[in-house]
DNA sequence: AAGTATACTTTGCAGTACAAAGTATTACGT
DNA sequence: ACGTAATACTTTGTACTGCAAAGTATACTT
């Protein structure tokens, strides 16, 4: 009764359980990274465009993200318009390099073996 | 009528719609990464504890990726067992490496910010 | 003041991940 | 040799979730 918790890392390198549904998501990955690359925040219209959302699609993803608390919505008319703008959370950013972290895994474990074009290895059997 | 096709990369730069929704799927891409870096194949109960995938979810997702022309099965009791060897097809790792090369472009687009902590700039609007 | 545009929200559907239960084939024990 | 257990998949049902069409509200124009 050990290790039994850690297991995911040594006994299944390639489950990836660290690859969060909500980030995962290719919209929302979409719309975390933008987030990430506009620190002070982000109009949804300007979003909408940035992601190619519609308004719905858009509207869905911040609320998932907004209910796992990785972005918050600032509400402020600042200065013209009546927009409202998105930032993502301090939670947030830290949740997106951990998941980044993972993601880079991802890369470090399939990138070596997937541009070694050796297409010809039939039926071996496992040494 | 010239633009309207590749605005995804100019207008778009967080669309990312070459995340590939087969290929993206968490469990999948546990699963192709893990045929990548065996691309002598391997047997259905191996890739569920490398993966850490129950037996139904891991044969609905090799499913999938067999008719997406991923992955191929390769029924032989070779040697011992009657066991099914899967293995990447060629057209699998193309698409995998395509997969992989908008990946890197998140972490390029994301990491660098995020890395960057500056939790503090609150209101600009941007300028 | 009425109409139009913009900025979101809500709703309904369709697709999909997931695991529990089912089936078939093979190994094992007596 | 025959029954039992185990292994290797498959099928099925459910619950979730992404998606966009339609709806609402606020501001801006004329």
């Amino acid at each position: 009764m050990q290790k039994i918790n850690r297991k995911t890392q040594s006994e299944s390198p390639f489950a990836y359980d660290g690859l969060s549904r909500v980030i995962h998501e290719r919209a929302r990955l979409g719309v975390l990274t933008c987030l990430i690359t506009h620190p002070k925040g982000m109009s949804f219209p300007e979003m909408k465009k940035l992601c190619a959302l519609t308004d719905g699609n858009l509207n869905r993803h911040l609320q998932v993200l907004q209910e796992a608390q990785l972005v918050s919505l600032a509400k402020g008319p600042d200065r013209e318009r009546p927009q409202t703008f998105y930032r993502i959370t301090v939670l947030g950013r830290k949740r997106y390099l951990e998941y980044l972290a993972v993601l880079e895994q991802v890369i470090l474990d399939g990138a070596p073996a997937a541009r070694t074009l050796q297409e010809k290895s039939s039926e071996h059997n496992r040494p």
